[in-house]
DNA sequence: GTGGACACTTACCAAATGGTAGAGGGCGCC
DNA sequence: GGCGCCCTCTACCATTTGGTAAGTGTCCAC
């Protein structure tokens, strides 16, 4: 499982066959056949046993911590600490994405329940002052998406000169850190937002032009 | 190509077969074959023209934006409108990590210079005191990664129950932005770190607790 | 009206895919 | 020793994969 685990996160599912698998255990395809029932059966097994890591880990990390601040700093070290050891759980996450049904749902009901107890958690926050108020469904989000990017797109981490080790997951920690603590502590200062913020939301695609597909070839 | 972009973004490239493509566009097979040469032609031509695409959207943000502050707002502008009319360029963007040497050469190669040359603003910004110092690279990561993740992870928008529709996007992108201006732009309060942040980053893995890989099956 | 380029087709093909059937082989239990 | 169970193997199979070869129709130049 280990093994079909990193496969599907970084081959893809679809780019990934059971001869391959097998011959890179030593074994006959047959053999995962004979456990597993069938592909789909693999991919349920490791899809399941990935979120319920993934979700372990959330957990300790809400629980061994303080309420507050720190326990925001918490989650976001343990989600940098993940993607730095497993990070083939992350990318399965995502691969699970595009697998859609029955296995997101598989994925969507583990993960749910820590979802909306962080949404709960930083709505909470907001409303009695110990965390700025914003939007606590987007800041979520956006933290999520961070720290996933950054490990499944290394690609992007080359474009600017880097690999994904120790020192480099530790910079983007801080900066991930400091977005939050930027957006989320509350500062003695007034401005909190720059002038010019109350812009309309309906212009987001720009102008009109090329609002249709492309021509084929 | 327009049809090919979209199932490769979505499904995969290894989850696209060419009689699936044909199909969906009433001709067969051989017809694709005969205008590309072989499907690895058909993913040339496609992620070539998407990187060209991609570059272009962003330089045009790029060039008609004033210098400064309204510059790193219009490249945001744009990747978000980007990413609600044309999620498939970024999705094949990510697609094209996992394809490698020498897809991901070409996607590189184009976006590089525009990739150093936002570092270099940024980094240049920074020491002129038009932004906040940090970390350029890392601001810039972490931008992209949430404009892509939230475009590719469907999933986790659904978690927080939500779609991707213009309204979402504008939110996040607002958010998206509370989170740049507060990173680099120059506050006129002293306290731009919060307390406590001087932390060594030796220990982003965490305990000493199963570091090795999880035994199979 | 005929030759040729072009776009697309049908007819095949070898290899790889997920999956089935059945035959050992090792090991504990009586 | 023999029985049964668990595991893995060899042998096949139908389907799908990317790809080749050889037409077929159409349109344009001459």
């Amino acid at each position: 499982m280990a093994t079909a685990t990193v496969a599907f996160a970084d081959k893809g599912v679809a780019g990934t066959s059971l001869d391959g698998l097998a011959t890179e255990l030593g074994v006959t395809k047959q053999t995962i056949l004979y456990h597993f029932g069938s592909k789909d059966g693999l991919i349920t097994a490791v899809v399941t046993e990935a979120a319920e890591e993934l979700v372990d880990a959330l957990r300790t990390a809400i629980v061994h911590s303080e309420p507050g601040w720190a326990r925001v700093e918490s989650v976001v070290r343990a989600s940098f600490a993940l993607a730095v050891r497993r990070p083939e759980l992350l990318g399965l996450l995502r691969e699970v994405n595009r697998l859609g049904p029955p296995w997101s749902e598989v994925v969507l009901e583990l993960l749910q329940p820590l979802v909306d107890r962080a949404i709960d958690y930083l709505a909470d926050g907001m409303a009695h002052g110990r965390f700025q108020s914003g939007d606590p469904q987007m800041v979520l989000v956006s933290a999520y998406a961070v720290v996933t990017g950054v490990v499944a797109d290394g690609e992007v981490l080359r474009a600017v000169g880097l690999d994904l080790d120790l020192r480099v997951a530790a910079r983007l920690r801080r900066t991930l850190l400091s977005f939050l603590e930027a957006v989320l502590l509350v500062q003695p200062v007034e401005s909190a937002t720059a002038p010019g913020d109350e812009e309309q939301d309906d212009d987001i695609v720009g102008g009109s032009e090329e609002r249709a597909g492309r021509p084929a070839n």
